[in-house]
DNA sequence: TATGAATGAGGTTTCATTCAT
DNA sequence: AATGAATGAAACCTCATTCAT
């Protein structure tokens, strides 16, 4: 007797993956609600139970995805920016690691975050992977600010990288929109936009309104 | 003695703008998909098929609802800035009016774009209602370039322009989600990074990556 | 100050073949259910409970008119066969104005027939229309066997009758579905297919089967 | 001591079984529209969504015992007609077996055909149902015509044919309102009428219209 | 481990029909 | 006489989720 070729008993770590993978296809293509299980499972050639088992609920299922393709997303972008370099340059480094991978994952994460920013429950789990991203992209600003001895009110700090991770996630959409868009490019822009208006509130350079009546 | 409130067999106007309302703050609530037509009859204090026979389905209800909210907005931007002024000062004016209606109007914003941001069947209206905004608050931008004797190819202006209405989307949102904010200081604050990277910008000053190997 | 034309308070009667007109035309194109009373009133011309007021719920302007109609085609056939002509010459002529008048209304009656005969509300009115239809177009068989003296059994001659209607029924339809087709020429093949075969039952031929086992 | 009868987990194909048999039951009963698949299921002895996953949407049941029905009855005259037997014996055996099986499935024909002329959706299943019909009841004619070297043009057969299926259809249904009826005798009345009609044709003889003025 | 079978619950939509003006 | 406004009721359909094998 031949041993025939086994497609079932996939350790339990691979079976996720092809669970994990099915789902972020679907939830990219149909959108979080469009998406159904039914699909996901018959995509990834699984029994819809088994998802269940793996993975939980739909909601659980949708932040699993979010959090891997989160999770890989950090880890292009962690080698890029190393501490040492000056602020402008880890900046840049950032944005470009940032821009690369989601010009590579364009009906991945980009179309997950856009999905999680609509829908109330994910706003804890979204929440969460702004924060870091904030960390890598804004926090440099904070480093940089104190390494010229500026305070800034801690409100100031988080409106003003709020605005930048906003404009960011808005050029990340725009590059998952336009297939044919270079991400190379399209972090230099960001590059501009964030660190010229950066660099002048670095030097203490600030813009207030002129008074007027009414 | 004043005539009693009538609740009955109102002209369809008004019972449109009831059910509006009513929608506006539904869909706030619960978003598109939890939201049901039976809460927004009712909170409209109306039979269902009424909203059928004025409104329409349960997405074109939605797409009315972006639509007057919208050209509210837009309405009260329009006055604030006037063509004659300085550009500073017209954008400055242009996101005071956007962050002051947003703070006024926290639930039809949410409306607006948090919840058609992530759902396909919007992605039109939405791109008419982003391209107006852009035709007033970063419109300016170009004006005042072609004023200096300035060129930037127009995917340029289009980037810079989708990344400031990104960074003034995700302050509305911030300010949205947080009620004791003052909308007048979040607009100092976007000026702030707006103008002073558009400030450079405008003088001629760019970033460009310095040459790296890799 | 002139007379405005007036297009209202017409005479009830002109109204109520103006919704009849209208009806029928609906309920021809969309099949009893697929119409709505909306359209109906609309095509016609007139608000919905006017409809209601002057010809009733949706059933009862069903029945209406399938009853103008029907009896338009009685009337139709109703000069052609006169009673002192031989029984085949009486059967030709009928049968001629029958689809005559089917060919000249293809969209009117022979749909509205074929839309009552599924319908279960419609039997007993249908039952009537086919009875009268029997009485001219099969009742001559009847006088003509009682005038060669013959006697047939009373179920014998209903399910004849029955047989022949419905061969002339299925040819209805079928030339309301072929708008090429020359009634003429339809009623010709169907008075070979009745009158041989009734003729020869006429003369006492009739057909039995031959024993066999099983 | 025997098993005892399970009611759950049932496989598929006996599940879509009682489904069928449901639903030719409930249509013939309500008629289409008037048919829930609420009733349906229930009827089944299962639950709503399992009809949908199995037999889909109401109109593609309906299709489905329209097929299995039609199938069945094909069934039951093909074995009947042998083709070598002499043209007024396969008629014959084919009239009574179709007869027969209507008889032994009145709920099986009320769906079958009652409803189905009626509404547009099934025109064209309808069609290829009576297009069998015709090859086995009326393709006879055809083969015998062709023996005795006669040519009959092609829409000429056609008509005819479709007027004797007209006939016997409207005995069927005739045979389903009379639960007392005996279809052997219904049979052999249809025969009546088709044969010897049908045999005065075969042998040459045909009628026409005298010329009468108009 | 793996899955076919099964369902509770709920949502959108449509219509015939009637008030109240 | 005539109608805009209004609704109760019900239908179809889908989906996330779980049992029982």
């Amino acid at each position: 007797m031949s041993t025939p070729p086994t497609f079932k008993r996939l350790p339990r770590a691979v079976r996720e993956q092809q669970m994990l993978d099915a789902a972020v296809k679907v939830f990219s293509r149909r959108g979080f609600h469009a998406a159904s299980m039914d699909e996901i499972a018959e995509d990834a050639g699984i029994s819809k139970p088994m998802v269940y088992a793996y993975l939980g609920t739909k909601e659980e299922l949708f932040v699993a995805c979010l959090h891997r393709e989160g999770t890989r997303m950090m880890q292009a972008i962690a080698g890029a920016a190393a501490p040492e370099l000056p602020a402008d340059e880890r900046l840049w480094r950032g944005l470009r690691a940032f821009f690369g991978f989601v010009g590579a994952h364009r009906d991945g994460w980009a179309v997950l975050y856009r999905q999680a920013r609509g829908e109330q429950p994910f706003a804890g789990e979204l929440a969460g992977m702004r924060a870091r991203l904030v960390e890598v992209v804004a926090g440099m600003l904070d480093h940089a600010l104190r390494a010229e001895g500026r305070e800034v009110g801690e409100t100031d700090l988080e409106v003003v990288a709020y605005a930048l991770v906003g404009a960011t996630e808005s050029l990340a959409d725009w590059l998952a929109d336009h297939p044919e868009a270079d991400p190379e490019k399209t972090a230099t822009r960001m590059m501009n936009v964030a660190w010229l208006g950066a660099g002048q509130l670095l030097h203490g350079v600030t813009w207030h309104p002129r008074v007027t009546p009414g």
